[in-house]
Formats: structure tokens, C-alpha cells, sequence
DNA sequence: CTAGGTGCTGGAGTGCACTCCAGGTCAAGA
DNA sequence: TCTTGACCTGGAGTGCACTCCAGCACCTAG
């Protein structure tokens, strides 16, 4: 598999994956004849994970860390979990807050449905002071 | 209430409080004798919902086309509401993506666990095809 | 055998969202 | 009155995470 293979299965560009392995996220991809980078299934497993660990806020210099973890093999094992753990952690609280936040839309968009059906403006006032916001 | 006790009490820095401004996400102040910015609690409560936006993935951009809507006043409501509305979207898809991750975070750290026992590696391939990821 | 598509490198450029700084003004307490 | 701390402005700098580009090599189909 050529890198751009990897790119349209992966959905990351082929400029990312090159900046990828220049920064060490990715390991460096033994070449072809012509100098081309190969890559295998396993890689694109990699990437799949790495881009849940990003996609749910883990930002690079932390995936460098577990990239570079990785690379060292078992004994590694321990520190890897670890930092799942703290970013599981990180993860929950994310949800936490988001479903917070939902809640809040919920009663703003209610809010202001019935503002624009010139509705009664008191509940909606309650609403205000039960979420903390007001029409905004 | 001049700017330090703003940013104290809605958690942004002075610096950021003035970018807020300059770039139009939050009103012009009015300034007092000295030509310092002085605002009131209504301020303090339209800076947290534009937080809540932030902590839920909106960018800038769109909270600056929220806050220009605000700005026209009941007039925009509509357009307001639409624009929760599809941010509730993304919100409740970021929600259900986190939780995804957040059982194959739970895969892997048990994997891990148990891989750092000692134990049979049998389960822990079958989860690892289950989740599409290995020990990584 | 040549044209087009893909790949290579090193380095510059981009967009976001701040963050910091120099050099100044102002106000309130000792 | 003097000092200290908070505030002011305009503009430069930062960190992240890519993204793009020039100029070149290579390989395959026609």
C-alpha cells in the first residue's frame, strides 16, 4: 500500500500522514524500489486509534508520548494504560459537560421559540434563571 | 466592575477579555473617568454562555456570527435559534462519538491489564478484533 | 518512448485563538 | 505627595496542527 492508499483509507491526506512520520506519530515507512513509502494493514489500525485519541481531544504532544510508549514495546505496557486511564478520565468529563450544555440549548432554543411566537414572556424568565442565561 | 474582576470571575485573562472585544465577540464597553472599561453582571453572564459555545467545539467564527445576531437584537431570534439548533447537532454527535471511544478506551485498558498479568492472550485478540484495534 | 500521474524533499505559509510586550496613563492608599 | 498597582493602546509573538509549494524522480499505460 502507497501512501496514497493509506490516505484515502484513512481519511487523513498525504501531506498529514509525510507530517505524521516526520514528527514521529507514525512509525517511518520502509520503502520500495523507487524510494516510495509501503505501509501495511497494521498502520492503518494505528492511525484508526490515533485519530480516536484525537478526535475525542488528545492533542499531539500527548500522542507523541503514547506513539513514542508504543515504540518501545512491552515494557511499556504499564505507562500506556496509564495514560488511557487519565484520558478516559478527561473523556467522561467531556461528556459530562457536553450533556450539561445540551440541556442548556435545549432550554434556550425553547426559550426562544417561544419569544418568536410572541408567547408569554414569564416562564420563559424562570427558564432564564434556572439555566443561568438569559435571551442571548 | 472594571476588567480584573471580570476575568476573575468569568476565568478569561484580561488579555483575552480585550481580544473578545477587539475582534467584536463581546460589546464595546463603556469606560469610565479614567477610560477604563466598566462592565455589569449582565456582561459577565453573556461571557459565560459564549464559554459554554467554546466548551462545546463552537469556533470563534461562528460565535462571532452569534454575538453580531445578539447585537441586532429581537429581529435575529430566528436565526439564533437555527444556529443552536444545528449546534445542538454537532454537540449530540460529539456526545455519542465520546462515548464510543470511551468503551474502546475501556477495551484497551482491560486488555492492557490484563496483558501486564501475564494472562492468556485469547480474549484479549478476540476484543482486540471486536474494537478493531490491538495492543496499542 | 513519452506523457501523466504519483511520489519525494525541505521549507514556507495558513488559520485559529490567544498571549505578551513596551511604553504610557490613572487612581487610591501610606 | 509619592508610590504602587491596575489599566490603556497598538502591535508583535506563540503554539498547534496542519497545508501548500517548487522542483525533482520514478513508473506505468498507450
Amino acid at each position: 500500500m502507497l501512501i496514497g492508499d493509506l490516505a484515502e483509507k484513512s481519511g487523513l491526506s498525504v501531506d498529514t500522514l509525510r507530517y505524521y512520520e516526520k514528527i514521529g506519530l507514525i512509525p517511518k515507512a520502509p520503502r520500495d524500489g523507487g524510494g516510495r513509502r509501503v505501509y501495511d494493514a497494521a498502520m492503518l489500525r494505528w492511525i484508526d486509534f490515533l485519530d480516536r485519541l484525537k478526535a475525542t481531544g488528545m492533542g499531539i504532544k500527548d500522542r507523541l508520548r503514547y506513539a513514542d510508549l508504543r515504540g518501545k514495546g512491552a515494557a511499556s505496557l504499564g505507562l500506556r494504560r496509564q495514560m488511557l486511564e487519565r484520558h478516559r478520565g478527561k473523556v467522561a468529563e467531556d461528556i459530562a459537560r457536553l450533556t450539561e450544555v445540551l440541556s442548556v440549548l435545549d432550554d434556550k432554543i425553547d426559550l426562544y421559540r417561544k419569544m418568536e411566537a410572541g408567547g408569554p414572556v414569564d416562564p420563559s424568565f424562570e427558564n432564564c434563571a434556572r439555566t443561568g442565561h438569559g435571551a442571548q
